[in-house]
DNA sequence: ATGGCTGGTAGAACCAGA
């Protein structure tokens, strides 16, 4: 690492689902969490119509956009400098899915959306399962080849252990749950070792989701929820995280994403 | 009780999310 680290470093990632009509909630939680860096998802809006100065007003003056019309669309705002931003495109469909950057002391942080994947789990019949399961096979294949301290998070779009869904045998047939996907973000895991920081400071079987569903009247009730969301660092940034959690209080919020914000901690 | 909702964009008998 070059330049050296500040004590501490807390780093949120959040599928947002619109960054324009959920800048109140993004107050609220900047306020409550303060992270020095925040990484969002499905910000559904392209750059120039970003709102790049209500984040210069809570203090994020770094930020690196990968947006596009209607869908999708990835952001990293930062309150200390970022330079080096790549943006991989794992379906060579143009879609905006991927932003990474390099921080001043060495640290990668890579911003991720993979594809949700669609109803049916098979793609002879659904081509945006097997555009999913592609995807994460590509990224495999990029983290084989990363040699710097990193830390990937985003909306991953699968919840590999029993504990991260509400119930284990209702939804192994449900996409995010099914045992090829879990397969293959497995072998994604092991392209780098990479550690589960959700599981690193909730180890299962305990319950640990960042995802309900809009269609719930009442998204407390039966906690129907799926950990959707993930942080995973290579092992010598992960001895370094020293706290990690879901900011659930987001979910009910007033006009809310269907996602909460994951937070952790590092003393780097 | 896995769609019963929520977005963007168009102005939908839409598409997408997961």
């Amino acid at each position: 690492m070059s330049d050296s680290p500040p004590p501490t470093l807390k780093v949120a990632s959040w599928n947002i689902n619109s960054v324009r009509i959920r800048m109140d909630s993004i107050e609220r939680f900047v306020a409550d969490e303060a992270p020095d860096i925040l990484c969002l998802q499905e910000t559904k809006v392209v750059d120039k119509d970003f709102p790049a100065g209500l984040f210069r007003s809570l203090g994020y003056s770094h930020q690196i956009l990968h947006g596009m019309p209607m869908y999708h669309g990835v952001a990293i705002l930062s309150k200390l400098p970022m330079r080096e931003a790549t943006r991989n495109d794992w379906q060579d469909n143009g879609e905006a899915r991927h932003v990474g950057v390099l921080l001043d002391f060495g640290l990668r942080i890579e911003n991720v959306y993979i594809p949700a994947g669609g109803d049916v789990p098979d793609r002879t019949v659904n081509p945006k399962f097997g555009q999913k399961l592609d995807f994460v096979e590509r990224m495999t294949r990029w983290a084989e080849d990363l040699r710097q301290p990193t830390l990937i998070v985003g909306d991953f779009n699968i919840a590999p252990l029993e504990c991260d869904v509400w119930s284990h045998k209702q939804l192994l047939d449900v996409v995010s749950h099914t045992p090829v996907e879990i397969e293959a973000l497995t072998r994604f895991q092991a392209s780098h070792d990479w550690v589960d920081l959700g599981r690193q400071f909730v180890p299962a079987p305990e319950r640990l989701f960042t995802w309900w569903s809009y269609r719930s009247n009442d998204w407390t009730k039966n906690d129907r929820g799926r950990r959707l969301d993930h942080m995973w660092a290579s092992p010598d940034v992960a001895k370094t995280a020293i706290a990690h959690k879901a900011h659930e209080p987001c979910r009910g919020w007033l006009r809310p994403s269907d996602h909460v914000p994951i937070v952790t901690e590092f003393n780097l």
